[in-house]
DNA sequence: ATGGCCTGATCTTCAGGA
């Protein structure tokens, strides 16, 4: 089977691409990140006219996740259970469900803004939150993963120049810190192969031709179980996705499994 | 060609993204 996760950066903006991109590829489920839009505006009966059943945790024009499979969704979980809030609201950032053999997460984790910002506080309280609730499944023998936006780069490596990260979120050591506690549950990195260049990143700004120079960040992340990693045979970052008008910022992740 | 931001709403200006 053919898992996917996607930042698409407004699914209504997105919905021909991404309508096209399902058809090309064969992808059988993929993971949404930041639709922006609310569940009744979510394009589901054009994903369900090429095969595909939706499951949408949205309010509005921020944040917003989904899953969208052809080959079921049962047993859908919308918000992150004991997941804390920002400003008096749960926003709407992760949601998860059974697709075929494999237990799923989408999940879009908090910007943090800057270093100092309360939003910064809500985003490693999120992510700890997180860990809380997948640590079940993590050790679980079903195949299992967290896929999507993470809004950490893991290492140096993920970002096109370190240096003029110094001090600003996605690079922290306390971010990191909670990837690795995260991973601590029996989780693993599924490291993408690039299609060009060296370094399998999945964003680059719209900004100053930062996709042409390749200023780009690993953020995109699909975190696997034992049995989801043993089941991988293959995965990418799908660049072409990012070329273009009207591409999201973020390119697709892809996995290929044996299951 | 891969080309100097994009999206949706508070809508001609702004917040948020990262």
């Amino acid at each position: 089977m053919r898992i996917a996760t996607w930042n698409v950066n407004s699914i209504t903006a997105r919905i021909p691409r991404v309508l096209a991109w399902l058809e090309s590829t064969g992808t059988d489920v993929l993971c949404v990140q930041e639709t922006k839009c609310s569940a009744e505006q979510f394009p589901a009966d054009e994903l369900r006219e090429l095969g595909y059943e939706s499951a949408v945790h949205a309010t509005g024009r921020w944040n917003g996740v989904a899953l969208i499979s052809r080959l079921g969704l049962e047993d859908v979980v919308r918000g992150l259970p004991g997941g804390p809030a920002y400003e008096g609201a749960e926003e709407p950032r992760a949601i998860s469900a059974t697709c075929g053999p494999v237990r799923v997460w989408s999940v879009y984790v908090p910007n943090g803004r800057e270093v100092d910002h309360a939003h910064y506080t809500y985003k490693l309280q999120w992510l700890a939150a997180l860990k809380e609730a997948a640590a079940t499944d993590a050790a679980g023998a079903r195949p299992f993963a967290v896929l999507g936006d993470f809004n950490v780069a893991p290492v140096d490596e993920d970002v096109w120049d370190p240096s003029l990260f110094e001090g600003a979120t996605h690079v922290t050591p306390a971010e990191r810190a909670a990837l690795a506690a995260l991973r601590e549950t029996g989780l693993s990195d599924v490291m993408p192969r690039p299609l060009k260049y060296d370094r399998p990143y999945t964003f680059w700004d719209y900004r100053q031709l930062a996709f042409p120079k390749n200023r780009g960040m690993r953020i995109d992340l699909v975190y696997g179980n034992e049995p989801f990693a043993a089941a991988v045979k293959d995965s990418y970052v799908d660049r072409e996705e990012r070329k273009g008008k009207g591409a999201s910022d973020h390119a697709p992740v892809v996995v290929d499994l044996d299951v």
